[in-house]
DNA sequence: GTCTATAAAGGGATAGAC
DNA sequence: GTCTATCCCTTTATAGAC
C-alpha cells in the first residue's frame, strides 16, 4: 500500500523538536516520535541512521534563522534605549512563539559536552552576544557589559523557561505568559536600573 | 550474607542527587543508582516504593536544606533592601557551591509532567516563592510581585546555569563566576531598578 | 518510503531465600 | 536489609515484504 503522504525529514523534525524540547533526549522514544509523525518507528530509520542523528538534526533545524531579526535590531540607528527595548521585546516574542528553541539550548548547556558547548558559543551565540555587550557598553559604560548582557538575556529566557511550572506558583496570572507584559517588565527593570547607576 | 554497610535513605539520596542532576529523571536507571550506591537494584525498593518516590525524595533532600537558610533571611527583621541583598547573595553562594541544586530545579521546571510540576510547586517551592513575592511587594508595591520574584530568582540562576558555556563567549573573565561579583551586580540592578520606578 | 515482525538490550518492579 | 533470579514491558535497531 502506497502512503498518501510520504514524510520529509523536515516534517519529522518539526514534530520531533517540541518533543525533545519538552522531555529531553532520553525522555523521547523513537516510537513516540513515529506515532506523532504518523509513521512506524522503522520508517524513521529510512530518514535518519539512528536516534542521535535525528536529535542533532532537530537541534540544527531549531536554531536556523533565529538570530537574524535580533541582530538587525541591535545594528539599527535608533537610540541605545530604543534598541534595548526593541531587542527585549523581540526576544520575548521569539521565545514565546518558539519556546522549544530556548528549552533545547538550556538542555544542551546542562549536558556538559565541552566540544558541543564550544561550537554552540562560537557558531550560534557569538555575534549576537557581541552585539548585546556593545549595546550594554553604550547604555552605561560603568557596568560590566558581559554581566549586564547575561542578565538581560537571562531575564527574558528565565520567564519562558519556567512557563510550565509558573502556573502552579502563588499569584500566577494569565498575563504573566504574555510576551508584551514580560517585555515591558524586563525593559523597565533594566533601563531604570541603569539610569541611576 | 550480612552486608557490612547497610545503606540509609540519606546515603542513597546523596548518590542519586548528582546522577539525576547530570542526566535527568529518564536518563538515570534504578540499576545505575544501585550500582553507584553499591547495592542491587532490588535493595533500593526496600528504601523507596518506586523510582518516582526515590526521585521526589532526592528533590526534596536537595532543596529543603537550601530553602531553610533562604527562608531565614526572608523572615528576618532587617530592612527590605537588606533582606533582598542578603537573599541574592545567599542564593548566589548556594548555587555556586552546589551546582546539582540549580540543575535539578531547572530540569524539573522544563519537564512536562504536569502532576509532578504541580506537586513540586505546591509542596516544595510554594513557601519560598511566597516569601520572595512578599519581599517584592514591600520593596515596591507598584511592581507585579510575581514577575519581579521570577526576575530576581532568574537573574541569579541564569548566571550559574550558563556557567558551562559562558567561558566561550566574548569578554568572559574569571571573576564572572565569583558568587560575590554576581551577587553585587544583580543586587545593584534590582535595587536601582526599583528605586526609580 | 512505509510496513510488519522480530531480535537484542535495558528498563521498572516483584518473589523468596538468607 | 540485601541478595539472586525472574517477569514483563519498553526501547533501539534491523530484516525483508510490498
Amino acid at each position: 500500500m502506497r502512503p498518501l503522504h510520504p514524510k520529509s525529514k523536515e516534517e519529522i523534525l518539526a514534530i520531533a523538536i517540541p518533543l525533545f524540547a519538552g522531555s529531553g533526549y532520553s525522555g523521547v522514544s523513537m516510537r513516540t516520535i513515529a506515532q506523532n509523525v504518523g509513521l512506524s518507528a522503522a520508517a524513521l530509520y529510512h530518514h535518519f541512521p539512528d536516534k542521535q542523528a535525528l536529535y542533532l538534526s532537530a537541534m540544527a533545524q531549531a536554531f536556523v534563522d533565529k538570530a537574524d531579526s535580533l541582530e538587525k535590531i541591535l545594528s539599527s540607528s535608533a537610540t541605545s534605549e530604543k534598541r534595548l527595548s526593541q531587542f527585549i521585546t523581540r526576544l520575548c516574542e521569539l521565545v514565546h512563539q518558539d519556546n522549544d528553541f530556548s528549552m533545547l539550548i538550556q538542555r544542551e548547556m546542562m549536558n556538559g559536552d565541552e566540544a558541543r558547548l564550544q561550537l554552540l558559543a562560537t557558531e550560534i551565540y557569538h555575534d549576537l552576544f557581541q552585539g548585546v555587550t556593545e549595546l550594554c557598553q553604550e547604555l552605561n559604560p560603568q557596568h560590566d557589559p558581559y554581566l549586564l548582557a547575561i542578565s538581560i538575556i537571562g531575564l527574558v529566557m528565565y520567564h519562558f523557561q519556567t512557563a510550565a511550572i509558573r502556573p502552579y506558583l502563588p499569584h500566577s496570572k494569565e498575563q504573566h505568559n504574555d510576551p508584551q507584559v514580560v517585555a515591558r517588565h524586563v525593559t523597565n527593570l533594566v533601563l531604570l536600573g541603569l539610569k541611576t547607576a
